[in-house]
DNA sequence: CTTTCAGCCTGGGCGC
DNA sequence: TGCGCCCAGGCTGAAA
């Protein structure tokens, strides 16, 4: 379910509670996370490492060992990484991975199983490919050497991670509504204007968002901090058939590449 | 090289 | 109440 606001949100919270915590076990409960290594080896690499940092790139959540090593977890749809003092009231069905640490526990919860952990030697592992969007380093002219060629529709090409990092669904859609550029484009055909107005758009609406801690749907989250409020601002997404938030004509769900995205016909072109 | 698409999983909601 | 379908904030690997 996350994107780069949520992410960063989780980020955030479990920075200020687990750094300089100390691992007293790591408790695999779902093999398949780590495979090759066993739980047992995975419990014995981890156990007794500080933990000196919690940062993001793109959609990872790295958390820095002392020893330079990193844990990276990736949430994918349904992964939720929680840190409690104590027991939890947390359902443990879903519980994959557990970190007792020397104050509190840290929890990775998912449902639907698809998300990650990784273990790197170092930091220069865990660097991704794509560019951060909010990072100084995007200027339009990296954007336009990014999209040159490209015949994929824009929708998409914001989705892939090995150009930026960090966008889904929900804000490409609500990106591309804001830029006032319409989701079928192809991305090589954007003008210089175009990619200003979309550069812009994108470090607006990943602003704002995180400000508002994120995108919660009631139906999908937990309590416990994690609810974020951007859901209240969202200007197409999820919004098929109800008025365009700037000009009233009804908003328009359409399949890409087997995902949903929404748009403003009028709007958007 | 680029782009598409089935597959990975589970659960909630809807229509019948 | 139950069943079958559709949907879901992500990504990969194989195929075209």
């Amino acid at each position: 379910m996350p994107e780069l606001p949520e992410v960063e949100h989780v980020v955030r919270a479990l920075r200020s509670r687990i750094v300089a915590r100390q691992i007293i076990a790591a408790e695999v409960r779902l093999p398949k996370l780590i495979a090759p290594h066993s739980p047992a080896l995975f419990n014995r690499k981890l156990k007794g490492s500080i933990i000196t940092g919690v940062s993001r790139r793109g959609k990872f959540i790295l958390i820095e060992m002392e020893n330079d090593r990193v844990l990276a977890v990736h949430l994918r749809m349904t992964g939720r990484l929680i840190w409690a003092r104590d027991g939890g009231r947390e359902s443990r069905a879903h519980l994959r991975a557990e970190f007792r640490l020397d104050r509190g526990k840290l929890s990775f919860f998912d449902t639907r199983r698809f998300g990650t952990l990784e273990w790197y030697r170092d930091r220069s592992e865990a660097e991704p490919a794509g560019i951060d969007p909010l990072s100084a380093s995007l200027s339009e002219s990296v954007l336009a050497r990014l999209v040159r060629g490209s015949r994929q529709n824009i929708k998409a090409w914001l989705l892939r991670q090995d150009r930026l990092v960090g966008l889904g669904n929900i804000y490409a859609s609500e990106i591309l509504h804001l830029a006032g550029i319409s989701p079928l484009r192809e991305a090589g055909s954007l003008d210089e204007r175009e990619r200003r107005r979309l550069l812009g758009a994108t470090r607006r609406v990943l602003s704002r968002a995180i400000g508002n801690s994120g995108t919660t749907f009631s139906d999908f989250q937990d309590a416990r901090g994690l609810e974020g409020s951007y859901q209240h601002y969202l200007r197409v997404y999820a919004r098929e058939g109800r008025p365009c938030r700037r000009c009233a004509e009804p908003v328009v769900r359409e399949v890409q590449q087997q995902r949903s995205t929404f748009y403003c016909p009028r709007c958007q072109s």
